[in-house]
DNA sequence: CCACCCTGAACTGCATACAGAATTCGCAGT
DNA sequence: ACTGCGAATTCTGTATGCAGTTCAGGGTGG
């Protein structure tokens, strides 16, 4: 664990909660488990940002050849958290703070698009019963203990994913996973400082209330209004981890924290 | 040419002016060959929606090693021009009308946030500066010709990048760039049908007060309104885009217009 | 006639070899 | 010491071979 012994936090890595992910069979291949190892190292912080990668490196690192390595690079690439140069190389990615407040706001603007849309596309009530019932499992959790924070986190994406279905449109949903691939923009980016839990649990209150108002825009096919309550639903996240990111412990933490260059002010827009 | 000797019409391929292109070290390799040639063949129509294509085939249609291919086949995967199946061979994606519609209306939403952003982060009029150049250029275009339109085209997407450019988000533009992938939702899936052109010429009007207003409205830091201006600057592309799908000469003829699934209807949001 | 299984062909996943380009290091000159 | 140049070295781009898997087609049994 990189987690210095000092820092107490519950930290939810996002890439823990996928729930059999690594079953897939797209996961199965070489390819696939160098691209979720890599994945990792990076998010730990095991590569500076800036710093150079190579195929030969990271063949021996991960004990495959350079043909699966390059894959996985490919994909990263796309993803963002490396970048190739023009003469193929691959670099580290290094995010300022700004890029983490933007990825957020994008989320938060394709979001509200989802939650539009559903307004828009709802041919009826019974359509929301599958989210309905999560909302139901969500609400039950009313004080998160280190167990339930993590059931929590799991529907919370499951939420997430159900609101992103009612839009009814494959194309929305792939832009929104796009810009999830960056770790910071994801919902599940939710970090809790432990010593500020009761900070946590009113993050919950307010958090629930934004997803019934959400539901409620939904079903009444308000779809300005589900627009507007999923974009700052959005904020929310970007708030917790404005806390988050304020302490350096925390921040080593954080998948991809230490992606991110240390930057003077935490301010909105930057 | 594959346009049928009936279909008049003025088709601007969006991949024919980018401007040298072709020279950027990143399409030098095999690889990036490939990639331009077999994106080109998809556009075209050469392979039916849904077909299988391998790499052995590809290869030798390419006359390069299965390598490069399966390389460009992994970057068409994600830029979603073909899908992988579980068993990691790739198929031709199909597209309703339904996406395509979406895909443009994404594109409008993301579009909408670069002004509003553009609007919110402005520091002062003299940024306007290149973007108002773009614009004077484009106005002086009156009635499109041949030649002059390939001209529009080329400074509206000038314009539009400026206009993301104002936005000053790495991120956004990133999201931008990845729906537009997909040919329908570029700006520059502008389709005249020659018969068609004093609609052209009322279009072009429209589109030009639309470019001032939100410039207006970004000068005046005016961002909400910037944002719902860009946003319907998007539906003019799909009008464009209605007139000509509901021609199927003319679709033939649409980059990526054989990959669009014959649909019944041609109703806005399916 | 249909369903199922089995076998063979085709294809992908990965490793590796080779060639050419890029980078780095050292050396010489200033 | 510093700069510029050049050569060795490292690394990427591509081709190709092999092994395991998937897929298709035919044949058999019900």
């Amino acid at each position: 664990m990189v987690a210095r012994p000092g820092a107490q936090a519950i930290v939810y890595n996002y890439r823990m909660s996928a729930r059999g992910v690594a079953q897939q069979s797209r996961f199965n291949s070489r390819t696939g488990k160098v691209l979720l190892s890599l994945r990792e190292l990076l998010l730990k912080g095991k590569f500076k940002p800036g710093e150079r990668v190579s195929e030969l490196q990271l063949a021996a690192l991960a004990g495959a050849s350079r043909t699966p390595i390059r894959q996985a690079l490919d994909r990263l690439a796309h993803e963002g958290l490396v970048e190739e140069t023009r003469t193929g190389r691959f670099l580290v990615r290094e995010f300022t703070i700004a890029d983490v407040w933007d990825g957020i706001e994008v989320r938060g603007v394709l979001e509200g698009t989802a939650a539009r849309l559903a307004a828009e596309r709802l041919s009826g009530p019974s359509e929301l019963e599958p989210i309905r019932a999560l909302q139901l499992r969500m609400d039950e959790i009313r004080h998160p203990t280190r167990d339930s924070f993590g059931a929590y986190i799991d529907l919370n994406e499951s939420f997430h994913s159900a609101l992103i279905d009612l839009a009814k449109s494959a194309l929305l949903r792939r832009s929104i996973e796009h810009v999830k691939t960056l770790p910071f923009a994801s919902p599940s980016a939710l970090v809790f400082a432990r010593t500020k839990l009761p900070n946590a649990a009113e993050m919950l209150v307010i958090g629930r209330e934004q997803h019934h108002a959400i539901l409620e825009a939904v079903e009444r096919r308000q779809g300005t209004r589900a627009e507007a309550l999923a974009r700052e639903h959005a904020q929310l996240s970007r708030r917790n981890l404005e806390t988050a990111l304020a302490d350096q412990a925390i921040r080593d933490i954080v998948p991809g924290g230490k992606l991110i260059l240390p930057d003077a002010a935490l301010t909105g827009t930057a």
